[in-house]
DNA sequence: TCCAAAGATGAGTCTCCACTCAGGTTGCGA
DNA sequence: TCGCAACCTGAGTGGAGACTCATCTTTGGA
């Protein structure tokens, strides 16, 4: 589909998003566009060859933190993703920004998120642990609303834990 | 105190105030010290003669929006206080903002308003509406990421309801 | 090997915004 | 009424950060 990079092209392609996620992790969106060139060891120039605008390049930053999220939602339970999403939002500022994000990529990667939140708030409550009458956007607005908090208000393990404790006896039966 | 203010300053003092609470309610901090400025009828230097800082006018705003939602405490129980201040919150985004701002001055006021909740919590509890091993913090956590979300989120009245229906039944014995 | 096209570079442009200050205006005590 | 200190004004300054582009470098096919 894309006409063949060169192969420094790519090399630079791949330094420029390994750079960009873990920028963006550690500073949020408001890390420069210079920041993450320096740290791919390449001039801004290189960066806007590859992503017509920083938000762009951000989008891209933030849909791959996104799958990587419903990538790990297979093998696990509501409580328990929920729980490593909020601690994942400490660790990487994009998914908090990613969960802003007004961008149209990121809005189908959130509805892919929400599907496998579907799913397993469907199964938590075959399993009885979960009210049947609880619906998905509650859990999204939960979950979503701890995750930011969490991350800005900098919460300690500890806090985390016991906030999300009271939500999930709010989701219980 | 202060040594007696012109008239003439007076009035545009209270103007900028009346203004800037406006405008940044409106559009958050980000909002510019010219929008205020103009919305005040005052040219911008009359607005740093008042206040150092944008910082300063906004601390001095995020302030008196927390004095206010401390006051409302005194005739409200636990739950309905926790309501009014998210509904508060997607209304002006100066209160989220307040949440979130590192500034000494707004820190006491934040203190203030946690022993506010410390006693509504602690009515609550001789109720018996809210479990006796609930503490503070992890109600103001609860309380800060329902009001940062909703208003970033633009959640309805209704998901409003229902996602502090939830948290409210996670209070609960 | 050679060279044209693809790619990289980074100083410079552009825009936005907080903040300043020289010069004009106004309130108010004497 | 006068005079001046307190105020106000708004064009200008400085800095930050996204984005550009003329110029140089590298790649890879012939």
């Amino acid at each position: 589909m894309s006409p063949e990079l060169r192969a420094d092209a790519q090399r630079n392609r791949a330094a420029i998003l390994a750079a960009a996620s873990e920028t963006f992790a550690e500073h949020g969106p408001k890390a420069t566009t210079e920041q993450v060139a320096i740290r791919a060891g390449v001039a801004v120039g290189t960066v806007f060859r590859h992503f017509p605008t920083k938000q762009a390049l951000l989008v891209a930053i933030m849909k791959e933190s996104l799958h990587r999220l419903i990538a790990k939602a297979a093998e696990s339970t509501l409580f328990d993703f929920m729980t490593e999403i909020v601690d994942e939002a400490v660790r990487t500022q994009t998914v908090v920004a990613a969960f802003t994000g007004p961008q149209l990529d990121i809005r189908d990667a959130l509805m892919g998120l929400t599907e496998e939140m579907r799913r397993l708030l469907e199964q938590a409550k075959d399993a009885g642990e979960v009210r049947s009458a609880v619906q998905v956007d509650e859990v999204m607005a939960l979950l979503t609303a701890a995750a930011q908090a969490a991350q800005q208000g900098g919460w300690s393990v500890d806090l985390r834990r016991r906030t999300l404790a009271i939500i999930f006896k709010g989701l219980a039966p």
